[in-house]
DNA sequence: CGTTCTATTGAGGGAAGTCAACAGTGGTGG
DNA sequence: CCACCACTGTTGACTTCCCTCAATAGAACG
């Protein structure tokens, strides 16, 4: 068991803080976290349809995607996890595991065993409503990404996808909206966006020639970021950034 | 504020119960909650994206979905919901809605206060604890609907839908899986799947000409369930129905 | 400095969408 | 009790967006 730096918790404590109000015990609770440090090469799953988990994910590095398989290999990823995020968090709650969870470049995950999270959550209420609300934040995500895959087309998924990211690594600190790091293959892309690589190779030329967006080697710039909105028709209520939000129950 | 009777409770306490342990005392809690009865008729939205909201609904009878919307006034559903379901539950820790609830049918609803949701939950670590995981179970739902919408031809998604319904009406306690009713115009299973109307007519013919499914006048009648699990690519593990999963903390 | 993965482009095909017309169904009121 | 009306279901003809297959160029890695 490692005792990882406050480098690996302190974003995963970040994002719990973006929408939930934690007291000063609470948050110290989280940073005193420990876990099994893992380096994940790219595209090895780390969690597989099916497993039995007993811990949890926090991504330190890189980018992780949960994604669902159907019998003839084909796959599609649910949902994209920058560092910070727990992307099994709800495991705690729900240990066998209904997805799978992927390194989409070199990433490194901190394991946390549910026992521990169990522990806090169960010793301070308002962690354990902050982990709730943080699966509420996930899930909200979900159905943002059926609406995009169900109902809207080649271009306006990617500008959305590409919007959402822009946000959240904007939130999390890493640079701002207009330059931000995804370091995800157009393949990649594809399966997040139920398409193909040929086609997102197609949307993104377009995209790319209409200067609205360039996205090359890992690096997203995006130059219109109105129209980039406009074409993806992105609200970022789904989000879930207008709080924190107040506790259920007075701090203790 | 009406007293509603148990009948309208009681499948919530009962769904809440598959998957998670509750002690004599929280059943109690619950089953004393109270809130405004409201019919709802059909294609009435009675929450509306954007809504700030201070109660969730509980579906007392009828049909409810989920939806988000384009600007263009395109829907897709991302979720259904059947008695005894509370299909925002998750506003108890996100009150501004970044979705919209429709009455597919016409439907009764049970509108519970906030506040009350929030003391029970306070009081009894193992309902916030239940809320949690149920939250969950709908997040895992998204989840495997964008896998349904990004990456299954119409048929697969068809049958995915059906099979996900059939299973969890048999759970609810409304008839089996071989035979339940599922009030739904084509156009609402339209946007359910991210097709046109027209498309799941002819996709729903195709399903009946072979014999493995028939959707009449509200009853959906499946005549060869392992058939349609084959097509649908169906696996249940997403329904988080293995459980009850043990408590995070002892009961009280 | 080759090997492998990723990106790019073209040509052609197919699944689902669009448009349009009509038939069936259920509810409502005269 | 029936006649009407609105909604839902059904089918055909045509279109379109995206997929498939295939080949090549470029980039990353040891």
């Amino acid at each position: 068991m490692d005792h990882p730096q406050g480098s690996a918790l302190q974003p995963f404590l970040s994002r719990l803080a973006l929408r939930s109000l934690l007291t000063p015990a609470e948050g110290n609770a989280i940073m005193g976290l420990s876990g099994h440090v893992t380096p994940v090469a790219t595209h090895v799953d780390f969690v597989s349809v099916g497993d039995h988990v007993d811990h949890s994910c926090l991504v330190v590095s890189g980018l992780v995607g949960r994604f669902g398989q159907n019998s003839d290999g084909s796959r599609q990823i649910t949902c994209l996890h920058i560092p910070g995020d727990m992307p099994d968090l709800h495991s705690v709650v729900s240990p066998k595991a209904g997805w799978g969870l992927t390194a989409l470049t070199p990433t490194t995950i901190l394991r946390v065993a549910h026992s521990d999270l169990r522990y806090i959550a169960s010793q301070h209420f308002g962690i354990a409503e902050a982990f709730w609300r943080d699966c509420v934040a996930d899930g909200s995500i979900f159905s943002e990404w059926v609406v995009n895959v169900g109902r809207r087309g080649a271009t306006a998924r990617l500008a959305h996808l590409l919007c959402e990211m822009a946000i959240r690594c904007e939130r999390a600190g890493q640079g701002d909206r207009r330059s931000f790091v995804l370091p995800i293959t157009q393949s990649d892309l594809a399966d997040a966006t139920g398409l193909t690589g040929v086609h997102v190779n197609r949307t993104l030329r377009e995209l790319r020639s209409r200067s609205i967006v360039t996205a090359r080697s890992k690096v997203v710039t995006i130059h219109d970021w109105d129209q980039l909105v406009s074409i993806g028709d992105f609200d970022d209520a789904f989000m879930m950034l207008d709080g924190p939000y107040p506790r259920i129950a007075a701090a203790a």
